[in-house]
DNA sequence: CCTATATATCGATGGATGTCGATGTTGCGC
DNA sequence: GCGCAACATCGACATCCATCGATATATAGG
């Protein structure tokens, strides 16, 4: 059940959100993909090489993780758009998508309005 | 079982990772925080309201989800440091961290010597 | 073609997680 | 202190997900 509507207001109404469902279930899809440490550990491992690349022979080793697990990291990561695959022979090559990084930090940056008025705010209440 | 031993080298050898597993699984949580299509949109809607702030009381009805399910959202953004609370009154008031949202951000910036080197990587490539 | 190597996919399984209703806790006003 | 309103916590449930062994697919070399 609802919070009572008639309450007397206790801050601004809130009209509507920035984020509406489909863009939050799309980023949140994004951020969850970095949200497992072998994942994680993946991508720094790949900025780690030269060319921000490797194949998965080498990947499995050193994360200590077997090859299928490592493989549907990679697939996971992939399929949100962080890496990019390579056939070299027998070998595929996995290579970071830095743009697709630098997309994902400028969805944390705050507008610079919030940023102020939050900095103002703090400035305030340090006098009070 | 892991990989062959004996297999030809494909590519410069990985020696080791950058991200050591105990840092790793502190950042995921920090991203997992974020894998959540609820959660971000409570996230979108405090940097919607003067101050980054809100009370409880003002985020289930847009959100659509019931009051339990909207505090244990705001339970886990805050335990990941992205939120801090308040008491006013009979309210709870919620602000962002951006200072958090920042580290963040820095997490997911590669080092130059990467950006410029894959850049270069993809000018040759395109050459060929 | 046949074999061996590299990688992907499948099926199963245990554990984490989102969601809710019910209930507990805290603060306010009378 | 009583009752109410705001919020947190609990218990249950369904779903998702990381992980693995087993197996399938693809590529190279002979």
């Amino acid at each position: 059940m609802p919070i009572r509507k008639s309450s007397p207001a206790c801050c601004a109404p809130v009209l509507k959100g920035r984020l509406e469902p489909g863009r939050a279930e799309e980023l949140a899809e994004l951020f969850r993909a970095l949200g497992d440490p072998g994942r994680l550990r993946l991508l720094s491992f790949l900025a780690s090489q030269p060319g921000g690349e490797a194949c998965v022979c080498n990947l499995t080793l050193p994360l200590g993780l077997t090859q299928p697990t490592v493989s549907h990291h990679l697939k996971v990561l992939s399929e949100a758009g962080l890496l990019e695959r390579e056939r070299r022979g027998t070998w595929m090559y996995y290579r970071l998508r830095l743009e697709r990084l630098e997309e994902m930090c400028g969805a944390l940056v705050p507008p610079k309005r919030l940023a102020t008025a939050m900095q103002r705010r703090a400035a305030t209440a340090n006098v009070e």
